[in-house]
DNA sequence: CTGAAAGCGCTAACAT
DNA sequence: ATGTTAGCGCTTTCAG
């Protein structure tokens, strides 16, 4: 019904031009305050809303953010995000969020979204399926900010937050082995996605500071679901010499091993060790409760929400690479606390 | 650096106007194949990108549609969300989403900002504190659709997705009393929440049903978190007469008193039957896994969505009020089958 | 089938 | 301290 308010209405109102009412509102300090008061008593009146779409276009901002995610229901990813929303609120900015659970097709898909309707910046978390970045290439093309978070294109010189994943995973075998476990297989992601890269090579450490033989049939890829950490401890087992422990790159994957060890009589943690990663929450619900590795994830949001805004508000010369990696926490729970011997 | 490409520099390179290459870009019928092909050609080869904030202030449409819920890391809100992704993204629109983590307060920070940016519809579910609606009457004041979901205010004559809560826990209470359970208490949640007040009345009714008489003291309030649960089933069981089923309007708070009757030696299901609500995925993780009432969320977010865009489509003269109830389905794991005596 | 012209609502030089 | 003016990039009558 009623046409929304413009600044012109306003300016109608008040005998005055709309580059005074634009002024006043946004506090501009040569209006003189009875001006700026009047202005904002009519506003809040009438009931006047800014029409960003106007004011982004004449400004050439639209003052949003993009966020592309694998999966908005992990609380990974939900946290990042709020973290990135705290800062980016209190810059004025919103957030949209995109998830892509996995497909390069609606990361793609995202990417135009993004385009066209001018976000100032995009802070992306690539998919499992992500192997190829023209998508991402053209982000930059367009003199878009482009900052990754967690799973980074490595090829890429744009800025990164991530986890030091070596340093985690390091910490989680290492901590089997004091507990006593000597065979400890590993659930593996895709190599070309850096994190699950990462995973393996703390967990290869790991082993190869105590000297212990790599058994490459304990190295099980797979794509870290449930489902999968299910068919992946069924074969593990099989083996002649099965694992006495399971680190696992995602808690996904290590909850259907657990489930899978536990509805076939193996005892946890003192038949079978288990370290999850990613502390998600209901890693504390289950039974017994899964050690894991918590990312921080809220503050890798705020830092790369800050990382974006640091670099708009360079004057673009000193662009600084400060990519930053953050140290992950070992969380110990019951899954891998086993009575030394 | 280069300034990104507009129609008018398409324009110019093909010695044509703006008006032509705006409607060819859209395949406007009255433009001729030839000059079709010829601008997308360009298009493609300029990288060109429809700006959106132009095209959006022109129109007077956002082509965006704002989604409020309380937590998007629930996998019920986040299949929700899903849910309606799926369907805006088929109709062109993008779907923005803003978590208010119950909180009032951000709430109405969504509600201004969605105003602001122009948003064509507010889905939303509101969140537990929120038992006042000048922010939503707002929206529906500038004459932006409103539609509810899930959590609805239903002093409002806004259309609203809901579950029929009633029938569910209807049916989770009247599962655990044919499993053998005689004194059956809840979780229940804010009584100016529609959902928790349904719960609870199916609840009610089951008991109703069979004759048992309703004992005010099994029937907790708390908030439906996790350490709600723990508190609440704590004092539960120092009652001298203890119940023997736990009825949890929410998964989370179901898994506090699980989680806490297991440590205490109580066996679940032979000692104490529990059902929760939502299905969340972690559900299934758990042991032993939950008993809970799946409420369609995907399809809830499909039909939201839809009936937004019904309700645009629609000459706005046959404003249908056709709000649509979906039948809950309840999901029978280990936590409620107790063997018969 | 194509062009000319107006304008969506706002901001920001450049006056005064 | 305020007003004038000129667009931002696009869509859409209205004319040919």
């Amino acid at each position: 019904m009623a046409k929304r308010v413009t600044i012109s209405d306003l300016a109608k109102e008040l005998n005055t031009t709309t580059s005074t009412i634009s002024r006043a509102l946004r506090n501009h300090p040569s209006i003189s305050i009875s001006m700026r008061k009047k202005v904002s008593e009519l506003a809040k009146q009438r009931n006047y809303q800014v029409n960003s779409m106007a004011a982004n276009l004449r400004s050439g901002k639209s003052m949003t953010i993009g966020v592309i995610v694998p999966h908005i229901n992990r609380d990974f990813f939900a946290n990042v995000i709020s973290g990135i929303e705290e800062v980016a609120k209190k810059e004025g900015y919103s957030v949209v969020i995109c998830q892509t659970k996995d497909k390069i097709e609606k990361e793609k898909k995202c990417i135009e979204t993004f385009l066209r309707t001018r976000v100032d910046g995009v802070l992306v978390s690539v998919g499992l399926e992500t192997d190829t970045f023209d998508h991402l290439d053209q982000v930059k093309k367009m003199n878009v900010p482009l900052i990754f978070f967690d799973r980074v294109q490595e090829s890429s010189n744009s800025m990164s937050i991530v986890n030091d994943d070596v340093e985690g995973s390091f910490q989680g075998v290492s901590h089997l082995l004091d507990e006593g476990y000597k065979r400890i297989a590993i659930f593996a992601g895709p190599e070309h996605i850096n994190i699950y890269r990462n995973r393996k090579q703390g967990y290869l450490n790991a082993l190869d500071k105590r000297g212990i033989k790599i058994d490459k049939k304990l190295i099980v890829f797979n794509n870290l679901s449930y489902d999968a950490g299910v068919e992946s401890i069924k074969e593990l087992m099989k083996l002649q010499n099965p694992p006495d422990a399971i680190f696992s790159s995602s808690d996904y994957c290590a909850v259907g091993a657990l489930h899978w060890l536990k509805t076939n009589g193996y005892k946890i943690p003192e038949d079978i060790g288990i370290v999850g990663y990613s502390n998600e929450k209901f890693t504390s619900f289950i039974s017994p409760s899964l050690t894991s590795i918590d990312q921080h994830s809220l503050e890798m949001g705020r830092y790369s929400a800050k990382t974006f805004f640091d670099l708009i508000k360079s004057d673009k010369k000193d662009i600084i690479l400060n990519s930053l990696s953050i140290n992950p926490k070992l969380i110990i729970r019951e899954s891998s606390k086993r009575k030394r011997i």
